[in-house]
DNA sequence: GCCATAGATGACATTTTGATCAATTTGCGA
DNA sequence: TCGCAAATTGATCAAAATGTCATCTATGGC
């Protein structure tokens, strides 16, 4: 797979709590429920994007996780590097070491166009233009089709 | 990783065939030691590719593997879906089942665009491409800088 | 201050991937 | 036909990714 499993949940958790921001602190517990996933191997995964500063934590009553930076200043990018690395954007398709213009592989030369447009969508693409994506035209964020917007203004039981 | 390391070692010793094809066989050890790969593991590699009728193989003296199709018959898709299967091409970035334009994650529009990309660039880069960019370019296959080409005149001590 | 809540942390189990070794089978060539 | 070369196969092992569990620590509310 493109993504390992961790920057999966990583990213799909950082946009529910972009769009659930209101609340200030989301719980480790309500978001591995509503996206279906391990609830302790999630709360390892947000432990990364908080010691990276992506994310920052409460503990205690009330408290959870919260975005700490506005939305539209944390990009796919960020979190991808957080949990991935750079080697999505940076390694040579064949995995040689130094594949660049002075000594490409057969690949070099195509794949970096690739990447390069990989790396854009990536750095382009905020948490505030995908929260806005899922609360205006009902996209998905789990397996389960859950109305992901409801939630807002229900409280959580 | 995009490719698992089983796909660039196969990717990488396919193309290594398709230059020393004019040998027939080449023995797996040789691609082996030339790409500085493990030799059991590439043999499981190519096993694969020998079972899905990409390669054709010979035991014995002066057996090998070599291609079961002209070069130009066989993609680059053709290798990286018979190791790593077809989700490069198919799966949703987000890890979601039946991603599609019916149910979409936020990110599904835009991935989609990229991951053709990839896809026409796998399917239409055939292994005569990518060897004849080697022979005509200098270009590299292994980490080690070795002169691909000149093995061709040389017999293997 | 006490307690329930919720993140942080470290230990451990499982699965997948990557890598190694030994034994077997096959077939060419002398 | 004999012997060696080379692929095939199965067993085993290490490392990384994934997933689970128990415990510790901090904090808000009473």
């Amino acid at each position: 797979m493109i993504l390992s499993k961790a920057c999966n949940y990583g990213l799909r958790a950082v946009i529910y709590i972009a769009i659930e921001r209101d609340k200030t602190f989301v719980s480790i517990k309500e978001i591995s429920e509503k996206l279906d996933i391990s609830f302790h191997f999630l709360t390892k995964i947000l432990q990364q994007l908080t010691k990276k500063n992506i994310l920052m934590s409460l503990k205690g009553p009330r408290g959870g996780v919260a975005l700490a930076h506005p939305p539209e200043d944390i990009t796919m990018a960020d979190i991808v590097i957080a949990i991935d690395g750079p080697d999505l954007f940076t390694k040579c398709l064949l995995g040689l070491k130094d594949c660049g213009t002075a000594e490409p592989c057969p690949l070099h030369a195509q794949w970096a166009v690739i990447r390069t447009q990989m790396s854009n969508l990536f750095t382009h693409m905020t948490l505030k233009k995908l929260a806005d994506q899922l609360q205006q035209n009902q996209l998905r964020l789990a397996d389960i089709v859950t109305p992901l917007i409801e939630l807002k203004h229900k409280p959580i039981t």
